[in-house]
DNA sequence: ACGAACCGTTAGCATAGACTTACCAAAACT
DNA sequence: AGTTTTGGTAAGTCTATGCTAACGGTTCGT
């Protein structure tokens, strides 16, 4: 009968494979969707719908170029991103820390 | 026409907002599948279901104890899922670290 | 021995969401 | 002006999966 507390939606963006490969991309350069398409498994559309989902999350900004849309991370975004994540770790390791250093899994 | 080449499966058991709580709810202390299923908005089944999950990803360890089943977090397996998701952000951010400092979203 | 508590599993359902196809708009080039 | 390139959006399909309900099994207590 209980209830979450933390609205994690940030999870709900990196969970995806393609976003996750998107932005991986787009660290190491930024580029436009169609290059971006040409290196991922799925069509163009469904960059775009990933990249708006990106956008939205705050994780990507765009710039226009032509008739080209150059994406590319936006860094407050992706620090908030990881601060988001590392807030998991430090409440899902709480009391657990001393635990981590001996590794003792069952043999 | 690209492909992917990570296979990350943990992100699939994170991605979970249900599995989430759960290891938080572990991490605190040892708990049966009872006194879970008691904190969280779902049923038992599904918090079982969940157990499952997290224990074939090695996330969770269980102990019988009489009718009771002690389900508590897998010191190894935590830190293997560390490790994993640090090396997204490692890849996610190489050569892209020295923007982070500057964060400059646009106004 | 009977009942209660705890739990895993199955079946079935329902929703979310990722993808493709198709269409339309805007910018640049010839 | 016409064509090409780029890309956002809409509509529709399909798969994955999280959930509940129902059942059976095991252990403890009386």
């Amino acid at each position: 009968m209980g209830t979450y507390q933390s609205d994690d939606g940030a999870w709900d963006v990196v969970a995806d494979r393609t976003r996750r490969a998107i932005m991986e991309r787009l660290a190491e350069r930024p580029q436009a969707v169609v290059d971006l398409a040409a290196g991922l498994p799925v069509s163009r559309p469904a960059v775009s719908q990933h990249l708006k989902v990106l956008k939205e999350a705050g994780l990507v900004a765009e710039q226009a170029a032509g008739t080209k849309r150059i994406y590319r991370l936006n860094a407050a975004g992706v620090a908030a991103l990881r601060d988001q994540l590392d807030a998991f770790w430090r409440r899902a390791l709480a009391g657990y820390q001393e635990m981590t250093d001996q590794p003792e899994g069952e043999p």
